[in-house]
RNA sequence: GGGCGCGUAGCUCAGCGGGAGAGCACUGCCUUCACACGGCAGGGGUCGCUGGUUCAAUCCCAGCCGCGCCCACCA
């Protein structure tokens, strides 16, 4: 027998052994079935999971599961990814707390270093996945920096530079002054800061006393400055332009030039470049000629293309001492505060320097493309649709991408440097060398670009490169043709630029195939107040403690009841208790369900059922399993996860169970049908709830001995054709729970002494209008005698429920136990309420137009609402008189 | 500056042209032989505001007020 309780910590390990062990997660290619293939967001490897992994991969796994359940060959291809700076910076740390740094130990030893903390700490993200019961093809399992991964990266480059879209550049990039290294636009982060506006006067060349002024926010720029743009049209500097102004500090004359760039509403109309260190600056700068200045180091101190006094200043130091000594000299007009938006790195946090440097950049524009086609004829969805929008704008817009790094951990660019700066693009040095050798005439000796590529580059190729492309082997070239493109990509929006953008540009170009028909986007998981989960805030909750508090399985009903698309998610731990006490609700329905025999023979027919409860659970299964279906078709989870619940607890457990306990009671047929009948709807209830509660349906299972090797391994879920509802008996026992539920309130409200249980015994289920009016009858007569009180055998049934609660009312003045008052008061408040809805419905059957241009089923409607408010206004109306005459 | 989204019960959120819904919380009764992580019954909402379209608006449209997010080169 069931224990009284589940206890998770019981089964969850027990259960994903065994799963693991049967070799049920993996892809069966072998086979010819249908294909449903799903690529896992690869984790960065020397991670932890945290609460968005928990949701991300909760969902792949409902979606994995669910089609596995349903006779597909699923692919969930896992992996992680290398994650350039994230790593290395982790690593960074540890060194520095060991008193050294990677500068001191080299390149080599560094990388050494680092596969040493991968392969330490490497694989815990992926044992906390196991945790979360995901179903993942484990032996297929890929790491970014494979050798076959890295295979990809090599032939991607090669070629991308071959063709053109690839190519090395000097122009300003994002340079994150601590961690040393070009970042793309993607990872700077825009932070407003309380800044301030300095005004300076910069003296005109040659005419004593006048000034052109210009404002700046970084004053220490201005070492830098190469000129001074105004506006064409602007008349107050019509007569500047094409003369010079004086750098104060610096001495270097300035040309004053028009551009369109300059704002004549901003600031004083005119504005310094700086085009060695403004994105904007460096555009004007090319446009009109002025030199290109670069007076930072890569740490952001002066270097020395600046006087002597500020040589080795730190920025912020050089701003200080660049503003004192302007206003010494006069030329300080004013200091306006100014709050704007100062790019940050996302992972230095920082502030980010253009800098003038040599980059590799993609073509991106030209990538993007066909991805903006794909997705505008269809061949890729994203859902929830809004956010093809926000795909749409930045793929048209997009820039170049810089995707050299200046870092030691990732895929060195496969770039060699001739004497005379040649480049030399191959897939290995001896390509390289054999290039040289073609292009010098003789060996010539070559040197590697020291860059690796952004992280995204590899993970660009991940939905193709962990298949094993660009192998030739026929079980890779099967695969390719297998699992290319996916089915799913799961995401939050917060990868959709980054990654989801990157999969497409690169699928699209190599495969010449989108690499997933489908974009479901999450939202993100907040605290129960919203703010967004960090660890500094200590919001943060750990997706593994709450699985040992409540039970995995709660956790992720949980986090998909909460999944709407494409909207954040607000995790509050009373949530989670819901779930967990829905779990020992479907447990000890099952207790009950094996305690009573359910058992489910082999012939059984759920068609056949004769029985009007036993034909109306059925209907009722099939109908949660189609809208299951519905639901995700649409990756509505939350709608999965609600229909579930809904049929489980309200309508399985408080219904069914109950109308069986009195047919239970009695032997012979009427009770084998409603043990086959409860024994074939628990099971489809576990089938259908597998995908998302996995181990508790497991587990019972596995208890009540159902057949085959388990729900994972073995079982594909039944069809529930539409015909098993009946709408006749759905539409019975509607009136039936109706009819109960109203006499309930009756004997609650009267205090009638609880009597016995409310005694249903539904006969044979019957076609004939007639026989189901002697049905009801018969269930009235057994409510009433149950309430103490008679019941007229020839009331009509709607007439009964009347007048069950009219007896009722009427033997209020009876009941001692009952406050008069008090319920004078509540059936006042009754009767205004009737009242005003009668008011309303009249006023809408007199406007001649709504009985003109209303369908009649609306009319009708309205009409028999009207009648029915009446006889319940005139009931009440009655009952209160009899309760005023006592 | 551009774009997207959100304001519905105390809280968290579904719904979305024709009688306001769920979960939790709350109140009352019930330790009845599946379950107190339970059962039954109940209270609670001018569906942000103002206009418009419509026979009919929580739902569609416009404006406004609050809140959030994304993108963007404004000194």
């Amino acid at each position: 027998m069931l224990e009284k309780t589940y206890r998770p910590e019981e089964v969850e390990a027990r259960q994903y052994e065994r799963w693991e062990a049967s070799g049920a997660f993996s892809a069966r290619p072998e086979q010819d079935l249908p294909r449903y293939v799903v690529m896992m967001p690869p984790p960065n490897v020397t991670g932890n999971l945290h609460i968005g992994h928990a949701l991300d991969n909760t969902i792949q796994d409902l979606l994995i599961r669910y089609h596995r359940m349903r006779g597909y060959d699923t692919l969930w291809q896992p992996g992680t990814d290398h994650a350039g700076i994230a790593t290395q910076m982790v690593v960074e740390r540890q060194l520095a707390a060991q008193g050294t740094s990677r500068s001191n130990l080299g390149r080599e030893q560094f990388q050494e270093k680092i596969w040493e903390w991968k392969a330490e700490s490497g694989g815990t993200i992926i044992r906390q996945l196991r945790r979360l019961g995901a179903s993942a093809d484990w032996p297929r399992e890929r790491f970014t920096m494979d050798a076959g991964l890295s295979d990809a990266v090599l032939k991607v480059f090669v070629k991308l530079y071959k063709d053109g879209l690839i190519y090395r550049d000097k122009r300003l990039v994002n340079w994150d002054p601590k961690l040393q290294t070009a970042i793309s636009d993607l990872e700077v982060q825009q932070t407003e800061v309380n800044g301030h506006l300095w005004h300076f006067k910069y003296p005109i060349e040659g005419e004593a006393g006048r000034y052109i002024v210009v404002a700046t926010t970084r004053p220490e720029t201005m070492l830098g400055d190469t000129g001074v743009a105004v506006h064409p049209d602007d008349a107050r500097y019509q007569y500047l332009i094409g003369k010079h102004a004086v750098l104060p500090l610096v001495g270097r004359r300035l040309p004053i030039v028009a551009d369109d760039y300059a704002d004549p509403e901003a600031g004083s109309g005119a504005v310094k470049m700086t085009p060695a260190h403004d994105f904007n600056d460096f555009e004007v700068g090319k446009r009109r000629d002025l030199e290109v200045i670069n007076i930072f180091d890569s740490y952001a101190r002066l270097n020395d293309n600046v006087p002597e006094a500020y040589r080795g200043l730190d920025r912020y130091e050089a701003r200080e001492r660049v503003v004192a000594d302007l206003e010494a000299e006069g030329l300080l007009e004013k200091v306006e505060d100014h709050l704007h938006k100062v790019p940050h790195g996302d992972r230095s946090n920082v502030a980010i320097e253009p800098w003038l440097t040599d980059q590799w950049y993609c073509d991106a524009k030209t990538l993007a493309q066909p991805c903006i086609e794909a997705v505008e004829q269809g061949k890729t969805r994203i859902v929830p649709k809004q956010w093809e929008n926000t795909y749409f704008e930045w793929m048209r817009n997009i820039q170049p991408w810089c995707i050299s790094r200046q870092l030691w951990w990732g895929h060195q660019i496969p770039a060699w440097y001739g004497p005379d700066g040649e480049i030399f693009v191959e897939e290995s040095e001896e390509q390289a060398l054999a290039a040289a050798e073609a292009h010098y005439g003789k060996a010539t000796e070559l040197t590697r670009d020291e860059d690796v590529l952004d992280t995204w580059f590899s993970s660009g190729l991940w939905p193709f490169s962990t298949l094993g492309w660009p192998s030739e082997d026929p079980t890779v070239k099967r695969d390719l043709a297998l699992y290319y493109p996916g089915s799913v990509l799961v995401t939050g929006f917060d990868i959709l630029f980054f990654w989801v953008a990157r999969m497409m540009m690169l699928g699209v170009h190599f495969m010449g195939e989108v690499p997933f028909r489908d974009v479901a986007i999450h939202g993100l998981v907040r605290d129960a107040s919203g703010a967004k989960m960090s660890k500094s805030k200590g919001n943060s909750m750990d997706p593994l403690e709450i699985i040992d508090a409540y039970g995995c399985d709660a956790v992720r009903y949980t986090l998909l009841a909460l999944a709407v698309p494409g909207r954040d998610l607000k995790l509050d731990p009373a949530r989670m208790e819901g779930y967990r006490n829905f779990c020992t609700k479907l447990w000890n329905a099952a207790r009950f369900c094996e305690m009573n025999g359910a058992r489910l023979p082999a012939d059984y027919d759920p068609a056949a059922c004769k029985q009007q409860v036993n034909r109306w659970i059925v209907g009722k299964v099939a109908e949660a399993g189609r809208n299951l279906d519905t639901a995700m078709q649409g990756y509505r989870f939350d709608e999965a996860a609600s229909t579930l619940y809904h049929f489980t607890w309200h309508l399985f457990c408080d219904w069914y169970i109950e109308f069986a306990k009195p047919l239970l009671q009695e032997e012979g047929e009427a009770a084998e049908e409603v043990r086959a009948t409860m024994g074939w709807a628990l099971k489809s209830l576990l089938c259908l709830l597998h995908p998302l509660a996995p181990f508790i349906t497991e587990e019972l299972w596995e208890k009540l001995g159902y057949d085959g090797e388990g729900l994972l391994i073995s079982t594909q879920v039944p069809d529930f054709p539409e015909s098993l509802i009946d709408a006749e008996a759905a539409a019975e026992m509607d009136w039936v729970l109706r009819l109960i539920s109203e006499v309930r309130t009756v004997r609650a409200e009267m205090n009638v002494p609880p009597a016995a249980k409310i005694d249903l015994r539904l006969r044979e289920a019957s076609a004939t209008t007639v026989e189901r009016l002697e049905r009801q009858k018969e269930v009235i007569q057994r409510l009433a005698r149950l309430s103490s009180l008679d019941l007229l055998a020839d009331e009509t049934p709607q007439g009964a429920v009347q007048f069950v609660i009219d007896e009722a009312v009427g033997l209020l003045p009876l009941a001692e136990v009952i406050d008069i008052s008090a319920e004078k008061a509540r059936l006042e408040k009754e009767i205004a309420k009737a009242e005003s809805e009668i008011g309303k419905l009249d006023k809408k059957l007199s406007n001649e137009q709504f009985l003109a241009k209303a369908p009649e089923s609306v009319v009708e409607e309205n009409k028999s609402r009207r009648a029915e408010e009446q006889e319940t206004r005139d009931k009440l109306a009655a009952a209160l008189e009899r309760l005023e005459a006592v």
